[in-house]
DNA sequence: TGAATAGTGTCTTTCAGACAATATGCC
DNA sequence: GGCATATTGTCTGAAAGACACTATTCA
């Protein structure tokens, strides 16, 4: 094993100090989900140069000098997809040796969601092919970006039970029957709609604008609410409690 | 801003692409805990050298090339240490800029608990000092660590109320008031004797051994139990929920 | 026998969960 | 009028939470 000192690989990094490792490449990758029509999507890139060229992917790449990884995502984001303004959070850090066939690349994952409004679905400043794929029916993906989906779908159904992350995937104003379809378009369960409706009421999460919407549908016109950052929570029956 | 293309920097790193930007320093820090007489301690070791040199900071190091953050981790307080066979998940990736002084830095901070039993406190390896500190009088620490602890003790104990990672800071047999002592010493707060048992023995997650601790002291020798890996949750009274 | 600790049971209140009918707007 | 959707309330059972006394061991 071949260890550098005082190499030239200090260069442009600001480390001025004798530093006897090596040093991956670090990425940054993002996982960003919305709702259309009722189910969850993810944003999904399709590869165009190797490795996995042709492959879908999360959008993602390379950290720049001393931009925090988190940083990196929303611009990678923006640069790849055109998408701004998500809420975001740290997923995972993957380090597993062999995940990048180039070599030592450390990747930060990041979870992020979007409502259903903001999304600018299509490539912005090259002609990548970006893309919102619905999670049940996923291509297999580059590198071990499987592995990440998996476990951005593990966080984002457990934390929406615990959390009011779920009001990220709406718009500012929104109706209770919308706000239950994220809620059963997350976890994949039928939710009663009293019980549901009851829960968000008395949590003091929502208060209602005034307005209603005009749906062009028949049926009754709902009412919109807006989030009032107070918490809610939601969690499904379940036999046993949550793992660990 | 100078990039490097085709440089020496991809030596040693197996990286054998062109590569156009610079690379960080990649570090990984460990937030290991225990129960210390009834009190939450967090281990930490004394620096020998600058940057931060005579400070306190977490355990931790450089990553080795292709080796995975976590196994940095482990690695490190073992060397540091001399502790092992932890209980340990990754924590959260700090990347800010100017976090170490030496340059662009990043580091995967990992999240540890150990039984009261297995800590073999004093350094090993060099005459590094390693100790035990309660978490309640913590002095000021190198770099960004103390943030790392802020964010390590929110985990543990919104954790420890809706998964069974209390059990780790336990040894492996245990009686009922131990376990009630580890809660109140993570949480901060008096629980009820009769409801915590009564919580304790009907979720299944405890099983008698049947045999009984000899404590040495007046009182009753309480009964010992193990840990069956069924799921236990204890959440303290709430007025609000959860946050976020 | 006194001090320290372990162990035990009931009652009340709150909340989750099951369940169905009415009102409104569009065609 | 028919269809689609939004909105509303009650009852039951389970679990949380408040609460006090007895039993055992050691000095």
């Amino acid at each position: 094993m071949l260890y550098l000192t005082h190499s030239r690989a200090n260069e442009g990094t600001g480390l001025v100090f004798t530093y006897p490792y090596a040093r991956p490449a670090v990425t940054a990758d993002a996982l960003l989900f919305t709702i259309i029509e009722n189910s969850l999507h993810l944003l999904l890139i399709r590869r165009q140069s190797d490795p996995f060229g042709g492959c879908w992917a999360l959008p993602g790449g390379f950290c720049q000098e001393n931009e925090e990884p988190g940083v990196t995502a929303l611009r990678e984001l923006a640069e790849e997809t055109g998408v701004r303004d998500v809420w975001m959070e740290q997923l995972y850090t993957f380090g597993q040796p062999g995940r990048d066939p180039r070599g030592w690349v450390i990747s930060a994952a990041y979870f992020a969601l979007v409502s259903s409004d903001r999304l600018t679905p299509r490539g912005a400043d090259d002609d990548a092919e970006a893309r919102w794929l619905p999670v049940d029916h996923l291509p297999p993906l580059a590198f071990d970006h499987d592995q990440m989906v998996a476990y951005a779908l593990y966080r984002l159904r457990t934390k929406i039970e615990y959390s009011s992350v779920g009001f990220q995937l709406l718009t500012q104003e929104f109706t209770l029957p919308a706000l239950q379809r994220v809620y059963e378009a997350v976890l994949g369960k039928e939710i009663d709609k009293r019980n549901f409706r009851k829960k968000v009421l008395e949590s003091g999460a929502v208060r209602p604008t005034g307005r209603t919407l005009l749906t062009g549908r028949s049926g009754v016109q709902p009412q919109l609410y807006e989030f009032t950052g107070r918490p809610f929570e939601f969690e499904l029956p379940r036999r046993n409690g949550r793992h660990d």
